[in-house]
DNA sequence: GAGCGTTAATGTCAGAATGACTCTAACGAA
DNA sequence: TTCGTTAGAGTCATTCTGACATTAACGCTC
């Protein structure tokens, strides 16, 4: 383990409280090419300092004393990619010895969704990109952010109440199809479109509009909307669900 | 807010990096009392310095720089109980500003289980008592520690997977009629002991033994087993579940 | 030892939920 | 008008679930 400019070395830092970080692992939804199934997909940034410098990872920073963790993570966002998501939850916090090979860093990882018109619409910045959930430029990142993506992947698939979420990656009103595309999106499988009809009318937190998608080359399908519990809150705070 | 001997007053502390510090929820379950049902119940620690000196609160302490997370909640919680669970699990990082009232507290809050002859088997302290779940005298705690043992018992309850957690409140072997009275313990409510029976027969990890509980009044039950995946983790690390 | 009370363990049955599939409706394009 | 495609409703067999009945195996009492 080397010794880094601006940090302290391996012996100095034993003795220095843990920095205390925020990352995010923001997730949209992009429609499949040619007919294939719709993709989840995330902006990631170029690191431009050490450790790490040149790979790609999670959009985050440093924790300021006079604000929360959650408006920590909207902050550093807002900042690094220009993006202020619809759903902000906090994930998981990371805070192994060796994590960073410089200092002692904990990580407050969270969790949030984009609609799809936010989808690409980062600030304009060669250190920011987009990619799919499986592209293979993302499958090495800087520190542990991989790990944290895979399980942020994890526990978006075993959410038990995919209403709200689903809805949080498309806009205020959408169509049936639209949502099974996000459901497929998520668990990496085909739904049967007529029992998925069925499932969802069953569940209460969606409900039909008068209004019709016009414009397809087809029959036209009727717009759905989500009718939620209360207002959108920045934080998802789990102690009140 | 007035400033507390020891501690930065509040102009000084804006510009200190926050605290940090583990806190553990460690749950039990205790025979219920004359034919009622089993209880989950749990050991707290008296406050015996500023802020809020005296009430109860979860058993906990600093992270100190050269251990993890959850090391730093495991050796808090030996130093504090005696205890060592066979079970640890992180919950959620609790990091508002005002939750202390004297400085800036971010607290990574745990949840561990302990198996039946743990129970009761804590520190001769004064300080330290074993409360029922629902018991009165906890319905306020220090600091937001209330809403964290909330929390715990939400999560607990939305466990998808029930079998490791309720063979980790019991011993190697058990009956079902016992690892039953944990379920209804859990889930606040009766369960058919035939329905129970059968939907815990098809699942697999948990598989029946050649021995009986002998020494009861009435037909000797067959005890059953855990047949989890791999040796017990101290720490259990959700990204390889 | 026979009968009784209690718990262990298995069996049955109806209704709900689920997956696979068919059928009809409504659009644009040819 | 016909055709291809998607929207949307319906059917049916299987599985899952909750409620309840039945049999087995102990200790206890008489």
């Amino acid at each position: 383990m080397s010794s880094v400019p601006g940090w302290a070395n391996v012996d100095e830092r034993r003795n220095l409280p843990p920095a205390l970080a925020v990352s995010t692992v923001i997730l949209g939804i992009r429609e499949g090419k040619d007919g294939g199934p719709d993709k989840l997909c995330l902006p990631v940034v170029r690191r431009i300092r050490q450790p790490h410098t040149g790979m790609w990872a999670l959009p985050g920073g440093p924790v300021d004393p006079r604000e929360s963790l959650g408006q920590a993570a909207g902050r550093n966002l807002d900042e690094t990619t220009g993006l202020r998501p619809t759903y902000l939850e906090q994930l998981y916090t990371f805070g192994d010895i060796d994590r960073s090979p410089t200092h002692r860093l904990v990580t407050i990882a969270y969790f949030a969704l984009l609609n799809a018109d936010q989808v690409g619409a980062t600030v304009q910045d060669d250190n920011v990109a987009w990619f799919d959930i499986d592209d293979p430029q993302i499958a090495q990142m800087a520190f542990d952010h991989r790990e944290i993506l895979d399980y942020a992947m994890w526990r978006l698939r075993n959410k038990t109440e995919y209403g709200q979420i689903a809805h949080r990656l498309l806009g205020e009103r959408f169509t049936l199809a639209a949502l099974r595309g996000v459901y497929e999106a998520i668990l990496g499988r085909r739904l049967d479109p007529a029992n998925f009809r069925r499932t969802l009318k069953s569940t209460a937190s969606i409900e039909e509009t008068d209004e019709y998608l016009a414009g397809g080359q087809h029959r036209p399908p009727r717009l759905y909307r989500y009718v939620g519990h209360g207002p959108d809150p920045l934080e998802v705070d789990p102690l009140h669900d």
